[in-house]
DNA sequence: AAAGAAAATCAACACGGTGATTAAAAAATA
DNA sequence: TATTTTTTAATCACCGTGTTGATTTTCTTT
């Protein structure tokens, strides 16, 4: 992106804006390329240049958001409890609550709910595995699942109320609701 | 339903059954009325007689769906520990795995597992309103949230997968989860 | 069984988005 | 300035859509 002709950075740039204001209010699979060029005022020609579907575009967006936020994915970014990654990407999302309302939301596509949480998982379960070396991998993994899709139920309704809880305190009902998972988890665990 | 002429009551069947079909390999967004009818042997008017969008085909599979499986959903179906309605759910899933697989998964409309949510919500947060009445409603519904979507998640995974894990397994480890959980959200709320 | 009503079929139509192709204009680069 | 790259504007055939009116098939009523 950033060795490339000003012509083209411009280009790009007016579609990805021209994409995330219709998904304030439209599927991107209801998103056609003709409403989207006219939107950014670009030829229609100009779109296939570059992409071949608007889910190209969005997919373009959500690697950005990837790239320039990765520091909030990796697994030691944050020291916590055992699920500081999770932790980690609770922050980055609560900084960027406007563009992860479009991207993560009713009108994104969930497969990159799904990366975000391969990303996340790897970390999040090798800590457990050395925490209870007695159960294997794919049982954690089941519970990484569970905790993971409840985490983000919760952080995708505050975004999409509009945010009547303060930022603070979806925090720490997120982190006291972690915390509580773990231990009953790790009773879960127990009864194997 | 029931009092349908025979000829709109095949019709409707076959669409039914057809949009079933594409669904395994498709997301309903992208499903043509064209290909559809192809599918059912059905002209293409006479889809629009009864219908004016696919996603209207699949909003009455889902009511009847919900109409055959109603006894599961009623607050007192099944006598168990408090979340005895999520139970019941549970099960009607586990007894209805194929239809499930296409229209709670990856390729169906999100909008039925919300309404199946908000279903259920109304007669587990009651039970919790009395057993912890120091909790706002509030308070108890993000911690509904949570663990049907956890819940959800774990179901979705099992059934997409095929389903490697037996039944009575599944089954087992939600009714753990869920009263393992049950107990976190009791210490949860007690810190408040 | 005959008549009338309701439903499904069929062909035809205009409409709009798609994806690809041109040649000309505009902008970046050497 | 000359050359290369990108964008534009205009055009094309293609396909799914939604609707129409005439016709045939099926169901219900008498």
């Amino acid at each position: 992106m950033e060795n490339l002709d000003n012509r083209v950075r411009y280009t790009k740039m007016v579609l990805q804006q021209a994409l995330l204001k219709i998904l304030q209010s439209k599927h991107i699979d209801k998103v056609t390329i003709k409403e989207l060029c006219e939107e950014a005022k670009v030829n229609r020609g100009t779109f296939y240049l570059h992409y071949s579907t608007p889910n190209d575009l969005l997919i373009e967006i959500e690697q950005q958001f990837i790239d320039e936020n990765m520091a909030y994915f990796s697994p030691y970014f944050h020291q916590g409890y055992e699920t500081s990654q999770l932790a980690g990407m609770f922050t980055c999302i609560l900084k960027n609550k406007e563009i992860c309302r479009i991207i993560m939301g009713k009108n994104g596509n969930p497969r990159f709910l799904q990366r975000l949480q391969e990303m996340i998982r790897k970390g999040v379960v090798d800590g457990w595995c050395k925490e209870f070396p007695k159960y294997s991998r794919t049982d954690l993994d089941y519970v990484f699942d569970f905790i993971f899709a409840g985490s983000m139920r919760l952080i995708l309704n505050w975004i999409e109320d509009g945010g009547s809880l303060s930022t603070a305190e979806l925090a720490n009902r997120l982190d006291r609701l972690g915390h509580y998972c773990h231990m009953a988890i790790s009773e879960f665990l127990k009864l194997k």
